[in-house]
RNA sequence: GGAGGGAUGGCCGAGCGGCCGAAGGCGACGGUCUUGAAAACCGUUGAGGCGGUACCCCCGUCUCCGUGGGUUCAAAUCCCACUCCCUCCGCCA
């Protein structure tokens, strides 16, 4: 949701985004006259609303005196008038209510579907105009080093960390059993992610994964990105495809105390994908599954301070990189593809060998107020009461990172040495294959 | 799954169908006092929409007492449904 009044006052700024966005502007005519009526109904009941209430309260006392004097006929009268004059009205405001209220549905409804505004910093385009921020480290030259480099998917078997074919037989197709030092390597990953996060002072959470409409409307991932999300029709709720749903809804309806910002929580969570629309994208191994576990910072703050922030997370996503020794480029995601809630967003791209491509392993969002307004989360400044600003990144989504670390790792025979920083939480230097 | 109890402002908690956006307390904020602080005392203190020509202030008005319906001239208060929480019993990670 955004301010509606940057619609009364601005209304170029929506047409503007809409159209950076490429996504159709004529909704903000629809909303300009949607405003118009749903202001103009609710000034008639409120002024049919004043006149009944003045009109009951005169009622209570005249009946008073009517009791105490029952005799007298004037009292009865003007008694009698009041009533019917009333009851008149009551018809009428409960007209004028349902008027103001319809309006004012249906005025919410088309809010929901407008985008967030997009930051004009955010490049214009589609999903390949994306603009490369900075590329870090050195991808290895496998050809130099005599030996060709094996997939993710290869390396996992041979060190019996990964089996698909099971979890096909078992699941379907996009699913995976992390087994052995795979499963290892993910328990490995979340413990250092989590040490990583805590340290600068973030609260960890689990969080719940099944969650009611207003938290997946409110974040919202009920839009064009519907599609994507399971639903649980007997219980009307979702599974959810990241944790920033449960955590940004976690202060829905809260006034957070302006002392307690910012307020940053680390959740550690499983992600459910639907992936429809991508038939024949990534089927090869676990790029693209329909399950995996994902930590994911989540930030509270103030509109003044989101910007900076959101440069923060890009830094702890990129120090965890940097960490676990794999090459990666920085983008800044085009305007086309940032999704409805997003004003601007970063990806980290991981160097993925045998795809010679950088592969989208981490992304941050800064969704402005847009999050915070749908879920009522405030805070007050200065005595004012204001919408907070939330934003997310991804520290560690398992399957992506075990795919860089597996392939960028790899040795001649298909071992894979560990990053350092691992070593202690996986108790291995080295991945080694299995017999 | 069965039985009962509850949901009111930042928190606790009262509330007879009209005088209730709501007593009282706590907390917070401002002030008096004090070298400073504490204590004590005084005062202020919910959110949102619309209008009064403009952000804030101020004034007017409407909405909000879990959610949604209903009864009534009038609902925090009465009725119905739903949701959530608590206690007890049963079942079970």
């Amino acid at each position: 949701m955004i301010d509606p009044h940057v619609l009364r006052d601005d209304p170029d700024r929506l047409r503007d985004s809409a159209r950076r966005r490429g996504e159709d502007e004529s909704i903000v005519d629809t909303l300009i006259d949607l405003d118009v009526a749903k202001r103009t109904a609710q000034q008639a009941y409120d002024e049919i609303r004043a006149r009944q209430k003045a009109l009951s309260k005169k009622i209570g006392p005249l009946q008073g005196q009517a009791r105490k004097d029952p005799d007298n006929l004037d009292t009865q009268r003007e008694l009698a008038e009041l009533m019917s004059a009333a009851g008149a009205m009551s018809d009428e405001v409960k007209a004028a209510d349902a008027r103001a209220a319809g309006l004012s549905a249906e005025l919410n409804q088309a809010w929901l579907s407008v985008s967030n505004v997009v930051d004009p910093r955010s490049p214009v385009g589609g999903e390949d105009d994306f603009v490369v921020v900075s590329t870090h480290g050195q991808p290895r030259d496998f050809n130099a080093e005599g030996f060709i480099a094996k997939d993710h998917l290869e390396l996992g078997q041979l060190l019996g960390a990964i089996d698909v074919e099971r979890a096909a037989k078992v699941s379907g197709s996009r699913f995976y059993f992390l087994t052995g030092v795979g499963a290892l390597l993910e328990l490995a990953l979340l413990n250092l992610a989590i040490a990583q996060a805590t340290k600068h002072g973030f609260i960890p959470v689990v969080p719940p994964v099944i969650v009611n409409p207003q938290a997946m409307e409110g974040t919202g991932f009920l839009g064009q990105a519907a599609d994507n999300v399971y639903q649980i029709s007997e219980e009307d709720s979702y599974l959810v495809g990241t944790a920033e749903v449960p955590l940004a809804a976690m202060h829905s309806q809260e006034i957070i105390d302006a002392g307690h910002l910012p307020l940053r929580y680390v959740g550690w969570s499983t992600c459910f994908r639907r992936e429809a629309g991508s038939h024949g994208k990534d089927t090869r191994g676990i790029i693209r599954v329909h399950q995996f576990d994902k930590v994911e910072m989540f930030v509270f703050t103030t509109l003044e301070q989101a910007d900076a922030e959101h440069q923060r997370l890009l830094a702890w996503e990129q120090e965890f990189m940097d960490t676990l020794e794999i090459p990666y480029r920085v983008i800044d995601v085009a305007t086309g593809d940032l999704g409805a809630s997003a004003a601007r967003k970063f990806d980290i791209e991981a160097w993925i060998p045998t795809q010679e491509t950088y592969r989208e392993v981490t992304s941050t969002s800064n969704t402005t107020q847009f999050q915070a307004r749908r879920l009522g989360i405030r805070t007050k400044i200065d005595g004012a009461t204001t919408p907070v600003a939330t934003l997310n990144g991804t520290l560690c989504a398992m399957p992506r990172m075990i795919v860089a670390l597996l392939e960028n790792h790899q040795q001649p025979d298909g071992s894979v040495e560990v990053p350092k920083a691992l070593r202690p939480y996986l108790g291995l230097d080295l991945l080694p294959v299995r017999p």
